[in-house]
DNA sequence: TTATATATTTAACACTGTTAATTTAATTAA
DNA sequence: TTAATTAAATTAACAGTGTTAAATATATAA
């Protein structure tokens, strides 16, 4: 890299990290690129000698809030071997996670991306995300015979879904239930799921 | 009703209607204050004696959808006698309708309410609308020992959020797959959490 | 130091929702 | 019918939004 590539990233690093803190602590709609730039300590016009346009500021932050969202999740699941109770901990983890967070629930799986042909790669990542944490956790189960391949793949794909739609549900008050109530009742689903 | 009231009712029409148009058409980001005014043949600043704000505006126009995609699956599944068999289609008419129409399935889940204690009624029916179109199709698998009332409830709530998390994932692009795939992916679904 | 290239900022445009002031229309009283 | 009053609709204004072009400031090269 040479000196102009290392000046180029230090800049967009400052933009990314004021969207970062905006999106953590104040969400989505309180994005805006006079905002960001101006906690950058930037001009909002400066921004675009970096960014396309503010849908590409903030999907390049798709990537480092997966990684927060992994450590959050290594940590609740940590000391537990791979398998079925596991598994069921890491979806729960996941969905207290953007409960915690709704602006990055939003990023993720709300927001709509201009240059969806650039994004691509970053879409995929999304789609991929949750199974990508529990793959261990399916070949335990496969491996012990606590479940037969072709069942394990739809039963990700569901368990999947059913978290983003009970998300979506519960973070934009679609589904009347206070916290205690939708995590109880993620929990009965899953265990339900599994046939715990 | 008396004169004022409706008049008054006339014009909220006038302004549902124009509302009602652009989120068929164009879907909810081509919903502004100005673009409806103009369309219903009034001034933009004259929305607000009718209506608290935007929000309310377009809120109000659920009910309305509500019963256009009620009569929309009752079509698809017409001739067919409840049961699991028109459980399954009305599962897929649902996810039809909102495929064809993503600016209203962005009304019903995604748009945010202002006032939310004045919409919880509106709330609610969201929330009950699907399983509301399946209660006897739930009733006649009960009866006819398909199921067990215990299980029938949790199904249902479990194809719900499934539903709702395939159609965010596939309306917002972060299910990467076309239309037909979608389809056969659902019925794979449906299929294999009733097991038939 | 001067000329050139690059980076940053300001100004501008076309939007957005919303409110207050103003104008127009309708209704009532004389 | 005309004048006064009330109600409704419109225009103007404000504070935002994203984005682009022109103007300014900074850094680099000769």
């Amino acid at each position: 890299m040479n000196n102009k590539q290392i000046q180029e990233q230090r800049m967009r690093t400052y933009f990314l990290q004021a969207t970062r803190e905006i999106l953590r602590s104040e969400g989505l709609k309180n994005i805006s690129v006079r905002n960001v730039a101006d906690r950058a300590g930037y001009s909002y016009a400066t921004l675009y000698n970096y960014f396309k346009d503010v849908k590409d500021l903030v999907f390049e932050c798709v990537l480092d809030f997966q990684q927060e969202c992994r450590e959050f999740i290594s940590d609740e699941v940590k000391n537990m071997k791979p398998g079925r109770e596991r598994l069921v901990q890491i979806n729960r983890a996941y969905f207290k996670y953007f409960v915690q967070y709704p602006g990055i629930f939003e990023l993720f799986y709300i927001e709509k991306t201009t240059d969806l042909a650039h994004r691509q790669p970053t879409i995929e990542k999304i789609d991929t995300f949750l199974p990508s944490l529990m793959e261990e956790d399916w070949e335990v189960m496969i491996q012990e015979k606590v479940i037969e391949p072709e069942g394990a793949a739809l039963l990700q794909e569901q368990i999947r879904f059913f978290i983003v739609g009970v998300l979506i549900s519960y973070i934009n008050r679609r589904y009347v239930a206070d916290y205690p109530e939708v995590m109880a009742m993620v929990d009965q689903h899953l265990n339900y799921m599994l046939n715990m």
